[in-house]
DNA sequence: GTCCAGGGAATCA
DNA sequence: TGATTCCATGGA
């Protein structure tokens, strides 16, 4: 039987915190913008309703309205704190990338409410397999229609809900029902991991104390190469140690620092030394203003 | 009709 | 190791 819990919550004074800059620039797909200027979006277990109370230049008061259902295992509060990594010094480490060069600067000043969302380490798997050459908008309805057809339901303010399925909820589906769900040619990959995950978990990946161990061992899994497995480490662990490359990433890197003429020769070993030796551990973060930054200008 | 999207696997040199 | 090619799908 399914426990239900609503509560709401303010947190006060909060710095780095931009509704648009966290849900939009790219790091999640669950998140919707209702017409009051809230954001709606569905975590791990539940329905999170977001708005800013207060703001100043640099800090504000963000209410939080929530409900969840099924076993929780902490508190309302720790759920958020965790989830929008409020523990994590973000004026300290803007600080630190904008006195790098000026390119950061700049992306800083355009994305600089920016949070790395710390999400599910599961559905991170499952929903970069889905990215692979895929859009964004498409990418949203697919996780949208597995979400729907295998997780569980849930309403909230009279609306209805899918949590994304459990590992155990997802192995249901064969290759065939994957790509009715739009998957195209991702559907093997998506039960093939599942498939390997219901058997052998992902305990593992929580005790890998170094960053380049768990890249490694996600590349075993069908459907996750380098860039994919570099997103979920950065959104599901939050390891900022890892640099995503992509076709926007490999863009913006080759016109601020590269310079090469034909940017599909931009050779990735090369982009990669240099984002390690210029961001250093904070790399993903340096990627993730950058790629919101190109990406929306 | 063609190109592109937060790429990866398979194949071949 | 490194370069090519194929892979579904839908929107521009």
């Amino acid at each position: 039987m399914d426990s239900f819990k609503e509560q709401s919550l303010v947190i006060k004074n909060q710095d780095s915190f931009d509704l648009k800059d966290i849900f939009e620039c790219g790091q999640c797909f669950r998140w919707e913008q209702n017409q009051d200027n809230t954001y709606t979006g569905i975590i791990k277990n539940g329905v999170l309703n977001v708005k800013i109370l207060k703001e100043t230049n640099v800090n504000c008061e963000i209410y939080c309205d929530i409900e969840f259902k099924g076993y929780l295992d902490k508190d309302i509060k720790d759920v958020v704190k965790d989830y929008f990594n409020l523990e994590t010094d973000y004026l300290k480490i803007k600080r630190e990338l904008s006195n790098i060069d000026n390119n950061l600067a700049e992306s800083i000043k355009y994305g600089g409410g920016i949070r790395i969302l710390h999400q599910d380490f599961w559905e991170m798997i499952i929903s970069y397999i889905i990215s692979a050459n895929n859009n964004i908008p498409r990418i949203k309805k697919i996780i949208n229609a597995i979400s729907q057809k295998y997780g569980r339901k849930l309403c909230w303010q009279g609306k209805e809900y899918y949590l994304f399925p459990t590992c155990e909820e997802l192995s249901k589906a064969n290759k065939e029902d994957l790509r009715n769900l739009g998957t195209g040619f991702r559907d093997k990959y998506i039960y093939q991991t599942t498939q390997e995950i219901l058997k052998i978990g992902l305990d593992e990946f929580y005790k890998l104390d170094n960053t380049k161990d768990i890249e490694k061992r996600l590349l075993d899994f069908q459907g996750i190469g380098p860039k994919v497995a570099d997103c979920i480490i950065l959104f599901g662990l939050n390891r900022f140690d890892t640099f995503p490359v992509d076709v926007w990433v490999r863009r913006v890197m080759n016109e601020l620092y590269i310079h090469e003429k034909d940017e599909a020769k931009v050779d990735k070993k090369i982009l990669l030394s240099f984002a390690e030796e210029k961001f250093g551990s904070l790399a993903g973060l340096a990627q993730q203003y950058l790629f919101y930054w190109r990406r929306e200008n």
